[in-house]
DNA sequence: GTACTGATCGGCT
DNA sequence: GCCGATCAGTACG
């Protein structure tokens, strides 16, 4: 099992607080390539990041901030690299905050690719098909082990947390509308990297076969 | 590979 | 009760 803090994700490589200071359209574009990990026990589970949702604080009414504070969406409106999570057809999706307090905008994480803690996050799936432990965003939440009780944590702070620069991948994004949504679904909010084969959805909407990993881009290059 | 269906459950009204 | 930023299973090309 490969040691989170050594190489892969140094602690130095931590996104600060500025990073998600900005329109969640960035963010959301600039998280892809990045690592997200979660720390349970002595071991890390988690990933690259590779398909991402902005969700705006105006004129965005798929936004779960668009109505304002309440019990179940007040950490939308916490300091922005706050986690928000929510329960969605009994499953969990994370999301992080951007811009700032009291705003209500955010990122929703998608889809990963698996590196860290992979054989646990199998277990935690139910499956050894590695394209079907982190797929999407409920896959995400049972693999990494997120629930309510991730909910408002602070991942530019927190030791059990680590998001984290990672791969430059800038130049393979492909924009298109967000997935499962009803309302504002014309918006082209949804990003992810063009041709790895973790992304969820259809293949037709990658300029090529969905093949590419970026793990095995680093190896060729170390 | 794509399209469609229905189970599932936390948090709301 | 009702709804949903989902997913697994099924059917089909």
């Amino acid at each position: 099992m490969k040691n989170l803090n050594s190489f892969d994700l140094p602690e130095s490589n931590r996104l600060q607080r500025n990073f998600f200071q900005r329109d969640p359209e960035t963010v959301a574009r600039e998280l892809l390539g990045c690592g997200f990990a979660h720390r349970c026990g002595d071991e890390w589970l988690g990933g690259w990041i590779v398909e991402t949702e902005a969700y705006l604080a105006n004129d965005d009414p798929a936004c779960h901030g668009a109505r304002g504070p309440g019990s179940s969406n007040a950490s939308m409106f916490a300091e922005a690299g706050s986690l928000y999570v929510y329960p969605i057809h009994a499953k969990f999706c994370v999301n992080l905050v951007t811009e700032g307090v009291d705003i209500g905008s955010a990122v929703l994480i998608r889809a990963i690719e698996p590196v860290w803690g992979i054989d646990i996050m199998m277990q935690n799936r139910g499956t050894t098909d590695p394209r079907r432990i982190t797929s999407g965003p409920g896959m995400i939440c049972s693999a990494m082990r997120v629930d309510r009780s991730s909910d408002g944590i602070d991942v530019t702070r927190s030791s059990e947390w680590i998001l984290g620069v990672g791969h430059q991948v800038n130049h393979k994004v492909i924009a298109t509308p967000r997935i499962g949504i009803r309302e504002a679904a014309d918006l082209p909010l949804r990003f992810f990297v063009d041709g790895n084969r973790y992304v969820s959805g259809l293949a037709r909407q990658h300029s090529r076969p969905r093949r590419d990993v970026l793990g095995q881009i680093n190896q060729r290059s170390s």
